[in-house]
DNA sequence: TCTGGGGTCCTAGGACCC
DNA sequence: TCTGGGGTCCTAGGACCC
């Protein structure tokens, strides 16, 4: 069987450089990749976390996640700059439509990384790496900002091969490359393997990717039981998993938010749920799905999380079901300390067509349906939160006012 | 006024059933 | 009547990704 070719594609510093496009088309004349800058979220709200970074940030050694605060001390002139989700949104969907010219099979991985599986092409393409080297320079070209791009035999690889140098680069990782490009670097830079794993793995003598792919398979089994499998394949640089193309179904749909200052008022928090249960159950409605299971998370002060759940008899993606069985959940849970943070989850879904109904929820969920799928719209069509009760609109518009 | 938000997958322990 | 054990589902928590 012929080897599979895949490749990944990678934006350069996202939100950054899709920020510096936006800036650059209103006529700002410096562009912000230029400069020590930072897309991040607002100290006064309590979303200062870098979200991204220019390359010359990077050179005062930020980190994406710290603390904007954390970001000043190391650059005290560093400029920084609002997120804009709608518009990084837009450029998203604009890249992948662009890349679907090249393979009917992309998977999207997130708001700005993409797997193409190009196997069945190459008597289009005949060598991979020019075409790299093409859509890297299109982009460019079309869109004003710089990518990598991973080629390899498999997922892995070709992620592991995007993240090498960067930016604006190709690089490949075949077989016969992962002795020389992929065992040298420290077992962190593995995906996958995370601060508590990295520890874990030096604990036991293991610091590069190599030292993983060439140790001892009994004491990696002993430490790490069903992870093991993974640890070594990987390190190998073994993956057979599939591209699969994107769909909008997801398994658990969630919306929290740190709030501007601790909350320990259960009236406010009911509310907080309310408008989280209206949205989360509009985007369970457009997947054509019904969640089992409503989860409650909070995190405190000293950022512990903790969470509760319970199940629904019948799924559903009814508001006020969803909100009623929260409401339960909240009294159950909320010890009454003050929360920084409270979210709302949805998951354990089932599709429309394997839903059962009892003959009378049938009839009272098409009434309810009709309703609901007209006041969606009309949230859809004048932004988030148009149709709500009276008492939450307050919130919403006060929120508004504070943001304008 | 230092620490966001949205996901996926896994694990361990308990309940329950046979 | 001397207390096994497998399977499955649920819950809470955690690791990791972007």
């Amino acid at each position: 069987m012929d080897e599979r070719i895949i490749f990944h594609i990678d934006v350069n510093n996202a939100f950054l450089s899709w920020t510096a496009v936006k800036l650059l088309n209103e006529g700002l004349s410096q562009d912000i990749r230029n400069i020590p800058s930072i897309i991040a979220g607002s100290e006064k709200e309590r979303h200062g976390i870098v979200l991204a970074k220019s390359t010359i940030a990077k050179k005062y050694n930020i980190k994406t996640a710290e603390t904007v605060y954390q970001a000043q001390k190391k650059c005290p002139n560093i400029k920084i700059f609002p997120p804009d989700y709608q518009w990084y949104l837009k450029k998203s969907q604009e890249l992948f439509e662009y890349l679907a010219q090249y393979s009917p099979t992309i998977e999207q991985f997130s708001i700005d990384e993409c797997f193409i599986d190009m196997t069945g092409t190459k008597y289009l393409y005949k060598n991979y790496i020019e075409l790299a080297y093409k859509i890297k320079k299109e982009i460019k070209e079309q869109f004003g900002y710089t990518v990598n791009i991973g080629v390899a035999n498999n997922k892995l690889c070709a992620k592991m091969a995007s993240d090498f140098e960067k930016p604006d680069k190709v690089h490949s990782l075949f077989k016969s490359e992962i002795k020389s490009k992929l065992w040298p670097l420290p077992i962190e830079d593995l995906f996958m393997v995370g601060e508590k794993t990295k520890e874990r793995l030096n604990k036991i003598n293991i610091n590069t990717i190599g030292d993983l792919a060439n140790c001892n398979d009994k004491l990696l089994q002993q430490y790490f039981k069903n992870q093991a499998n993974y640890l070594k394949n990987a390190a190998n640089g073994m993956d057979n998993s599939e591209v699969k193309i994107r769909t909008d179904k997801t398994s658990s749909i969630s919306i929290s938010q740190t709030l501007p200052q601790d909350c320990s008022d259960k009236e406010k928090l009911k509310e907080y749920l309310l408008i989280y249960a209206e949205e989360t159950t509009r985007k369970l409605r457009t997947q054509k799905q019904y969640a089992k299971t409503v989860v409650i998370f909070y995190k405190t002060s000293n950022f512990k999380i903790y969470s509760s759940q319970a199940s629904l008899e019948n799924p559903s993606n009814n508001t006020n079901e969803i909100y009623k069985l929260a409401l339960n959940i909240l009294e159950k849970s909320y010890n009454n300390l003050p929360v920084r943070l409270i979210g709302l989850k949805l998951t354990n879904f089932v599709s429309d067509n394997n839903r059962q109904l009892s003959f009378f929820e049938n009839i009272e969920q098409d009434k309810n349906n009709s309703v609901q799928q007209t006041i969606d719209k009309l949230n859809e069509k004048f932004g988030k939160t148009v149709i709500l009760p009276a008492s939450i609109k307050i919130i919403n518009s006060k929120s508004r006012n504070k943001e304008n």
